[in-house]
DNA sequence: ATGCTTTATGAAAGCGATTTCAACCGCATT
DNA sequence: AATGCGGTTGAAATCGCTTTCATAAAGCAT
């Protein structure tokens, strides 16, 4: 049997000490070297990176962390780790934070205001360099706060302050389109499947369907409106209730694509058929809206441009530059699901 | 204007040692009693746990990783944040960790070995405890040298080692399941799709998929086998080829949901109807093969379950345990997409 | 030359825990 | 009464890096 002996691949733990050591300097200007904190003179410079290079250094986080109290990690609140639509975020936010050097910290606080504040808490016992708070539930001071002494980027609200970023989707502008292409393709009687009334999102896209209804002069009818809680299931129950009620309609907006996908399983088990019967519209064009039987109308929300945006904008916190990021406009993405009104 | 004070909220640093200085003994007791190094005296113990209290003391998890060499965090490479089904074993993870007060590191590989081999080096850099590997693509050996260093816990395949375990989901069972229940509906000419042939799991599927015909007495026809890479994409253009090349069939088994749909769509689009025409079978029950239309019936794959027993058998590694996890066998989800042969 | 501001560098002091080491105490042993 | 031993406790070293602080060298004006 070989003796065990230390193979190249088994990281040994180098230190700065021995690169220091290696080439002759103090670890002081090999730390500067490795910050760019001072000038060095251009020989030990390059002395140094040949050690560097020798020993197949790399610095550990972990000290670097608690000496200078950067960890080189951005903590991530996100509310679902397993949603299509967060998923997608935070690819954006790990494809963004990773050639910066940074790594990713995900908890998910599944909608909670009190998990929230508990992730945040841990987040900052882990010392994290700032802090992305996806669609987060709690309150606009209570995140200033946080903001004195920690970057923050949210999204999903308005907000100014120092050390603190806020990107917002347009989702009233979104729906206002999308109930608009409904009505273009000459649908009057347009149902609302709404999203939990806590979403601030949810009610801006209540906000838009009433809205271009009302441009276009068609009278909002309350028995149209069913609430929904986001979830496929809930859209399936809306639209069952819907029928039940008896009042006629011949679209259905869904707040988002997951209550839509629960919507034409209903309409299908109704036996109505998408669209000849009744057109559905979705909100946000998850992944899968585009492979749903019939492909999903719905309004494209850049989950992906949204995470890599948020992780931009922490960077620029982070190099005490002014974010300068702005959200795309909605996109209203016309595919199967609606048609023109049968005259 | 009100002067800047510290708010009871605004996170001030409480040391170790201020803890040991409020409650009169010295660091090195309160460490031990943060971590039951020791037997401490009932009496200290009781004050320090007091000041702890009073001073809403945390300890400091970088500080900690320096010093002890432990840093509460595990590593987990998973191939992609937003795919379904890693999601939920992701939330699995996260479920089973966070009461034990471990945190997860996620990093994504990508289904590439480079990147999974940078992936790792990334986490080991961060000190993490453990390591959590999803469905790897690295080779045993590689991985059983990272165990002699690093407690590892992989998934997908069969492997034993110090430090070391593996969980397994029965994709040849589960995959047999399926093509027989086809079997039993009557269908003899069954196409599939398979998955990439890189996936280890992908091919014990289509191995099952083959023994199941054979213990039905039907001879494989190779022209009902298509490839596919385990996208809807891929499953759309399988059901294209496979409708071109006119070689007839009654159900189609998909190695994976996702081609499941695609393969939906494309059936769809050559007004096929499932299942009267044509029955479908998926494999891993993604949370939205309920609500496709028509449900899907597929193989359920537990992630969520999955993620948890990673973690749990994870857990049990540190402590020097024997973990005793095993995956659930395989179940069949019968839904909609499949009936019986019309005679 | 003299004095004074820069500039490059190293020594040493943290960062906030853990852990080794040695001292101390009390109690059983001979 | 002397020795020894297990059990508590604190002082101090340590983890690997950053960052003051001090110092020596160098540049510049007078």
């Amino acid at each position: 049997m070989k003796p065990k002996r230390i193979g190249k691949d088994s990281t040994q733990i180098v230190t700065l000490e021995m690169v220091a050591k290696e080439s002759g300097v103090s670890p002081s200007t090999v730390s500067r070297i490795l910050n760019g904190t001072a000038t060095v003179s251009e020989e030990k410079k390059k002395s140094v990176d040949a050690a560097i290079h020798k020993l197949g250094f790399v610095p550990n986080p972990v000290a670097r962390g608690l000496a200078g109290g950067r960890t080189l990690s951005i903590g991530v609140v996100t509310q679902a780790l397993d949603s299509p639509f967060y998923g997608a975020a935070l690819r954006g936010i790990e494809d963004e934070l990773d050639p910066a050097g940074y790594s990713p910290l995900f908890v998910s606080a599944h909608w909670d205001q009190t998990s929230e504040v508990r992730c945040i808490d841990i987040l900052r016992s882990r010392r994290v360099d700032g802090l992305i708070l996806l669609n987060g539930r709690m309150t606009d001071n209570a995140l200033k706060n946080i903001a004195k002494n920690l970057p923050v980027v949210v999204t999903g609200r308005q907000l100014k302050g120092p050390g603190l970023f806020a990107l917002q989707f347009d989702n009233f502008a979104g729906a206002f389109q999308a109930t608009q292409h409904l009505i273009q393709l000459g649908h009057r009687r347009i149902a609302f499947i709404a999203g939990d009334p806590e979403h601030p999102d949810a009610t801006e896209r209540f906000k838009g369907y009433t809205s271009a209804l009302k441009a276009a002069n068609i009278a909002l009818d309350p028995n149209l409106v069913v609430p929904g809680q986001y979830h496929e299931i809930s859209g399936l129950l809306a639209v069952d209730r819907l029928l039940a009620s008896r009042h006629q309609f011949t679209a259905i907006f869904a707040a988002n694509d997951q209550m839509a996908f629960g919507a034409a399983l209903s309409l299908h088990r109704h036996s109505l058929r998408i669209p000849d019967d009744v057109s559905l519209m979705g909100f946000d064009d998850l992944a899968n809206s585009l492979y749903c039987v019939p492909p999903l109308s719905t309004v494209h929300q850049p989950a992906y441009e949204l995470g890599r945006l948020a992780a931009a904008s922490m960077l620029q916190l982070l190099t005490a530059q002014k974010p300068t990021a702005v959200m795309p406009a909605p996109v209203l993405i016309a595919r199967e699901s609606t048609r023109r009104m049968r005259t």
